[in-house]
DNA sequence: GTCTATACGCCGATAGAC
DNA sequence: GTCTATCGGCGTATAGAC
């Protein structure tokens, strides 16, 4: 997924441990809890220096994972428009990929879905206004137009579908249940996509 | 609702103006962004040893604010409980406590639902595992017992519901949408009702 | 590009007079 | 119980040699 990256403009490994070690740590502990010292430890480099020498400042290696994250969600809701056509479809798909997310990168999912992010990052756009989210409103107004999906204010039926999506996966990522997000995924997929179809 | 307080045991104005701005802050900038001295301004005290004479330290100020809203909320609900027989009933009453809530107390609401409070009390137990959420799984094993509800995991049942109600909630307290909760109690309540009951 | 050393500001917390 | 003054430490960030 992130191999496009020609071998000329690799930002070295470096910087991407840097990055890995302090998602993980912004997810675990969150980001006033991570010192530089403990991002330093966990990427297995020296000193804050070398840190120092790939990132302007902590704030910027928390920037640069909130777009890489945002980026890389909304290539795959892209794809997953161009690949299917009704509402309910791209949904579908929208579903199966932030639940493969979550047990495959929790990581990255406790970072969109746990982590306050507006306050380490104030600058950075609300998450409903990032590309990827207003495609999906987009998505949502599609089904209303066409029928599929009841009638009502396209942000409140988000709010109703990716609700009962969006929960099911903090106790997940919380580990207020044990089982797999996959294991909930077609029960959870029927009740959110019932609670915003059209009957 | 507080004036269950006897004159003599009253701990002060100021402790209460202290805890007030706390909340107001921490819900506004975040625990981690709000320093001392801004609670002192806000609290409208001069210095920081007026607040250390109430407060063992910032972060117990945090504590009683976690301890004042979940008890309260443990008190509400045991309220509700007592005076409705059906689960349905029952969780109408805390939705109906949550939406008002979240227009008439919106800092208790943002500290509830936005906050990420075992960041900076991680001592503190999940919201999930405090009296007033095991009751109202408890209310939620009820309803399935007594047919009311459909037979799944109580605590997915718990994600499918609340998450509609407390997506919906986030809108308006976020202000991605701008009417009341109020606006939206009907509509979301049947929405969350509908996605938990037996046909 | 990595090292050592260090600056420095902020903020939580305390001492001690009154 | 409130004031002035101040400490100590942590964590971010930088300087400058190599």
């Amino acid at each position: 997924m992130d191999q496009e990256i020609e071998k000329t403009q690799t930002k070295s490994e470096i910087y991407d441990e840097i990055l890995l070690a302090a998602l993980k740590l912004f997810a675990e502990k969150g980001y006033f809890n991570t010192s530089l010292t403990d991002i330093v430890e966990a990427a297995e480099i020296k000193t804050t220096s070398v840190l120092y020498h790939h990132f302007k400042n902590k704030q910027m290696i928390a920037t640069v994972l909130y777009e890489n994250i945002f980026d890389s969600l909304n290539v795959s809701v892209d794809d997953i428009r161009r690949k299917n056509q009704k509402s309910s479809d791209q949904l579908r798909g929208i579903v199966d990929l932030l639940f493969r997310l979550t047990d495959e990168a929790s990581y990255v999912m406790q970072f969109l879905l746990i982590l306050k992010i507006d306050e380490f990052l104030p600058e950075q756009k609300p998450v409903l206004e990032t590309a990827a989210f207003i495609k999906i409103i987009k998505i949502i107004q599609a089904g209303i137009n066409a029928g599929e999906i009841r009638n009502i204010d396209p942000k409140l039926c988000y709010a109703y579908f990716f609700g009962i999506i969006n929960s099911t996966l903090r106790l997940v990522l919380t580990g207020a249940v044990d089982k797999s997000a996959d294991t909930y995924l077609s029960s959870t997929w029927l009740t959110a996509w019932n609670a915003i179809a059209k009957k």
